[in-house]
DNA sequence: AAACGCTGTTTCAAATATAAAACAGCTTGT
DNA sequence: ACAAGCTGTTTTATATTTGAAACAGCGTTT
């Protein structure tokens, strides 16, 4: 009786499931910024889980560090615990320290916030991030997961996927919308993607939210493989956006190169292999 | 058959463990900045447990977006579901919201990189940091852990604890030594907890590591509890640290003021209670 | 004040996950 | 070429976890 899907999940690959294990790390999940601390028996309910099995889960997750009480309710919070292994996840990825200084570099340039992020299935995850000094600036943080279909940034990494992939990704046609620019249907991003991928970047205002622009370029590693993508975000109306464009796929070519991408080499773009 | 203690832990919460989770929990903690990537042989040999089981409990982890596999190989590095859940905590402690502008502020100030940091039981985790601008910066990133007794960062945290308190953190009276400044034992700290309780400061040169030098000043909240503490770093020699020691204390006032505590309120020292 | 609902915690039979063993595939050495 | 060792994966009897039920404590309501 396995229940909703997880965060992303390679296809195929729940043959043996921990019950145990499985969900101690649900019960992690239900704790975000709405709801910061949480009693068992709501969890009880919202999981479909017993509730004395939620008591020794909790018990196991706040022995473990990963939950701590909060002063002398009954309620828990996420531990600090959970923070070692983020920061842990950061520093294994190689990218992330590279992106730093380039990110800095063109935030110093454009003025503008900028970002680095990277996809897990239909999500955009924000995981560096050079904040402009400017009183406008921007609201996500690390971490941070965006509709990967609804944000410019999303869609110049989508773009590097086949068409089997992008179906494997949404397995239903229908998309959610979040503006008037969203694209309603798997198709219809697709056409959207291929204009993106043959620019090279993607650019646009208001296109996850009002008021906000933002221009988009891809980042790739030395397999050819788009593994992450650059951008800055600006309010819209006051600038012209694409003024910037040349700055943004400047940073992301830069980095690229610095993860032994080589244009030159031969290597066929993704999609038409 | 428990095992060695895990981060921290309440005591005596160990009744109602589940092991399916809690051993789970012990593979997500193998992976480190040391050993990015492991296999499933290596991480039953340390943890000793049964390659089935761990075969298992890594599927699980799999499934669940916190472990992914690295490439064609058959190793598996931290996922990005840690990511979420890390920064899920970060956004649920309001310090951190806090901090951010008064370390920057302080960073600027001094010139120094500045950092907020809390306690979990023997260590100290950094979690928010600003990073000075010149060549010289901090090698710690958030999430970062080091030995409380062993940092000034620490020390002005611990000064905050009763003897009983003090002593149920440190079990055994010897303390691990990281510099010819780190006290022995759990009796020498004490000693010099009182002084930087007294002062309401710590400042010394290569406490914990050559070369470095470090001024910290206690964050406290609405309870006049400590919860946190403020430093800065500096090259040792290079400048006269007691120069910026206002500074940091100022720093760490009105953090302190923006958590509701009034230094007049009556409050009792928390170590005389 | 009694009855009700909601907890946190415990118990114990029943359902389930576990771990030893075995299999297949792959490398290594001799 | 063979054996020996290492893997990833599967099986299955056994040991364990699970979850319904029950207990005790609390606050409300009637």
């Amino acid at each position: 009786m396995t229940k909703a899907l997880p965060f992303s999940s390679s296809p195929g690959a729940e043959r043996y499931i921990v019950p145990g294990l499985q969900r101690g790390l649900q019960i992690l999940r239900c704790f975000d910024r709405q709801r910061p601390q949480l009693g068992a028996p709501e969890i009880a309910r919202e999981l479909g889980i017993p509730r004395s099995t939620v008591f020794r889960l909790m018990q196991t997750l706040e022995y473990m560090g990963l939950l701590e009480k909060v002063d002398h309710s009954s309620e828990y919070r996420l531990g600090i615990g959970v923070l070692s292994l983020g920061f842990e996840y950061l520093a294994s990825i190689e990218v992330t320290e590279l992106a730093r200084p380039i990110l800095d570099r063109l935030r110093d340039e454009t003025g503008f916030s900028s970002h680095l992020a990277i996809r897990d299935g239909q999500d955009v995850v924000f995981v560096v991030k050079a904040a402009a000094k400017a009183a406008f600036a921007s609201s996500v943080t690390i971490g941070t997961r965006l509709p990967a279909h609804a944000t410019i940034l999303g869609r110049v990494m989508l773009a590097d996927l086949t068409d089997e992939e992008l179906r494997n990704v949404y397995t239903s046609e229908e998309l959610p919308r979040y503006s008037e620019q969203t694209p309603e249907t798997v198709s219809a991003l697709r056409t959207i993607l291929d204009g993106d991928a043959e620019r090279g970047y993607a650019v646009s205002a208001a296109y996850f939210e009002h008021g906000i622009g933002s221009i988009a370029a891809p980042v790739r590693d030395g397999s050819g493989r788009i593994i992450a993508a650059i951008n800055v975000i600006f309010q819209d109306g006051k600038v012209d956006g694409e003024t910037y464009i040349d700055r943004v796929m400047q940073a992301a070519s830069d980095l690229s190169r610095q993860l032994n991408y080589h244009p030159a080499d031969g290597k066929q773009e993704r999609r038409s292999a």
